[in-house]
DNA sequence: AGCACGATTAACT
DNA sequence: GTTAATCGTGCTC
């Protein structure tokens, strides 16, 4: 089960990539070693009418790559500090990705340790822009295709989520946003004991 | 050219 | 629960 996701994968309705998404292998190659984890909560951003999307304006330099082929790594930065990693869905020419929340770290945990300490294990990958810290994802991945069996960023198979262990919620972080795109659910989450959600999800 | 703000995080009280 | 950190982006003047 080491094989790439194919584009096929991707070009799909976004919601169901996000769900589908959950359970599989996100996995970094830096040099020989495999960095990486499960991935146990995403969110859809959804063309230019989701008013949370990116694309909500059209067209721009940073964008860009969501107008692109699926199967892409679309790569972005805010807050002045922090990296967001989310992979390009749907045909080329309809703006749409998956932004990837959360994993259960799983390979290369030395190489993550060492950017991510002294923080504790249980939150070393347990947010979008903590997860892009622990696998050293930044500007240069902006653009990769996942499917290319060259590019050093990519996602396997992996084990099967049942409906009854996924929890669907409203997306995260968009304060300004109008209605009903600020409510939405669109949000993705493995129940997992050990992980537990931020707050407004008193389960 | 200037400005307000962001798909967040970590360290506070 | 609150807030500083920190700068690229997109919008307005």
């Amino acid at each position: 089960m080491n094989e790439r996701l194919p584009r096929a994968f991707f070009d799909r309705p976004t919601l169901r990539v996000a769900r589908d998404l959950l359970g599989s292998r996100l996995v970094r190659l830096e040099g020989d070693r495999r960095v990486g984890g499960t991935i146990i909560e995403t969110e859809a951003y959804v063309g230019e009418q989701d008013l949370g999307c990116h694309c909500r304006s059209g067209r721009t330099q940073r964008n860009a790559v969501m107008y692109g082929p699926p199967g892409h790594a679309y790569v972005y930065f805010t807050y002045g500090m922090h990296w967001m990693l989310n992979f390009v869905t749907e045909a080329e020419g309809q703006p749409a990705a998956v932004l990837i929340r959360a994993i259960r770290p799983t390979e290369g945990l030395e190489l993550i340790a060492d950017r991510r300490l002294p923080q504790k294990q249980a939150v070393w990958t347990d947010g979008p822009a903590k997860l892009c810290q622990a696998l050293d994802i930044d500007r240069h991945l902006n653009g990769v295709d996942l499917c290319d069996p060259q590019s050093k960023l990519w996602v396997e198979s992996g084990e099967a989520i049942s409906d009854e262990s996924v929890t669907i919620g409203p997306r995260v972080g968009l304060y300004s946003v109008p209605e009903p795109w600020m409510s939405i659910a669109w949000r993705f989450l493995v129940k997992e004991p050990k992980m537990e959600p931020q707050s407004g999800w008193g389960g």
